[in-house]
DNA sequence: AAGCCGGGGCG
DNA sequence: CGCCCAGGCTT
């Protein structure tokens, strides 16, 4: 949905569309669109090459291999009934490989089911292998002038900008809002155009760090009108969920056990926990006492047996692997205090703030003796 | 809905 | 050097 200034149009075939976004965006690309090899032709073939080569790719990366794969392979009948492993070697340092596969399956599809002439809609262009929403929506319009908007990283932050729309992109609803947008936006008779024209705004103007003072639409634009350039577009910050594997240390000696707060700038700081070493993967106990040399001394005369742990605690961007052991050291061995470490009673432990991963190791190990009646079930 | 595929550019 | 890129396919 449109902000309220947006004029709907009333008819799908009005030829004009009056939208300052879309006049700005035009009367700005007609001095500085790039100069591109595949805007030199109408050719369906050269353009979806072009369109492919290009996804996920920058422009100055692709360009090369475009040219050279089109001096290869002229037409799509020569791609067809190339040898796979040539276009590979051709395709050899661009990256996401699927491409180069998708790419012959498709000038083969070509060839053998429509005549070696590609689809000429966006709806049979989409059937093709490795011909998604953005690319049917550039060959359609590109080559046969149908008014379907790109969809791409840039289209998503220009409107994202100008209107104002706060969906998070990475969420899936977002391609569908954002196509509608532009669908609203794209006018009927200079589809191919204005598809060119938002891609090269995207890169050359509204660029991830915009130049917003050399900006023609600039006086309509939302995030700038309201000085929140940077808040849009809206994108979740990807939490990706980092593996972690936690070997806490029951440490007892006599009716003591050896605890620490968390301070440092990491999950659970201010929380109290067991004596902890992170590993950098699953390791041995023999492993784990070399990693720390605390661990050694404490370990000297002491007798040890593994716990039942909670095998992995999920956070929102970590998931933590964790094993336990307890340790009850003798009471005659002198332990020097370690540092930031001290001894606590149980039952004064019991009160300090902990985790749902300490808390739930300590229920899975309500047997041991230091536990026995001191904490809460 | 989430994971995977690859390079290069950027701060 | 970690982060980003935001297209299409697979699971």
């Amino acid at each position: 949905m449109l902000p309220s200034f947006f004029v709907s149009l009333n008819h799908p075939m009005q030829s004009i569309n009056h939208h300052p976004f879309t006049k700005g965006l035009l009367t700005w690309y007609r001095q500085h669109a790039r100069e591109l090899p595949w805007r030199q032709t109408q050719d369906p073939y050269a353009i979806w090459l072009s369109e492919v080569v290009l996804q996920q790719t920058r422009v100055a990366q692709g360009l090369p291999y475009y040219l050279k794969l089109l001096e290869v392979f002229p037409t799509v009948e020569s791609l067809a009934h190339a040898d796979e492993s040539v276009l590979f070697r051709h395709w050899q340092g661009l990256g996401y490989y699927s491409r180069a596969r998708n790419l012959h399956k498709t000038a083969k599809l070509v060839v053998s089911d429509f005549q070696g002439k590609f689809p000429t809609t966006y709806d049979a262009l989409i059937q093709l292998p490795g011909v998604g929403p953005y690319t049917a929506a550039a060959i359609a319009s590109f080559a046969f002038g149908e008014a379907k908007p790109v969809v791409d990283g840039n289209v998503f932050r220009i409107l994202a900008r100008y209107f104002g729309i706060e969906t998070d992109i990475l969420h899936s609803s977002a391609r569908k809002e954002f196509t509608e947008v532009a669908q609203e936006l794209i006018p009927n008779d200079l589809a191919a155009e204005f598809n060119q024209a938002i891609m090269d705004f995207g890169s050359l103007q509204c660029s991830p760090a915009p130049s917003c003072g050399s900006c023609p639409l600039s006086l309509t634009c939302f995030a700038f009108q309201q000085k929140r350039i940077s808040d849009f577009p809206v994108k979740q910050k990807k939490a990706k969920q980092r593996n972690r594997y936690f070997n806490y240390f029951i440490v007892e000696q006599g009716k003591r056990i050896l605890i620490r707060e968390r301070k440092e700038k990491d999950i659970w700081s201010g929380l109290w926990e067991f004596y902890l070493v992170e590993s950098p993967q699953v390791e041995e106990l023999e492993s784990i006492m070399e990693m720390d040399e605390n661990l050694s001394t404490l370990l000297q005369g002491a007798t040890i047996q593994s716990l039942k742990s909670p095998k992995l605690h999920i956070l929102s961007h970590q998931k933590i692997h964790c094993r336990a052991w307890h340790i009850q050291v003798p009471d005659n061995l002198d332990i020097s205090m370690l540092d930031g470490f001290q001894w606590i009673q149980p039952e004064d432990f019991e009160k300090l703030g902990k985790s749902v991963l300490l808390l739930n190791l300590i229920t899975d190990n309500l047997h041991l003796q230091i536990f026995n009646d001191s904490m809460p079930r």
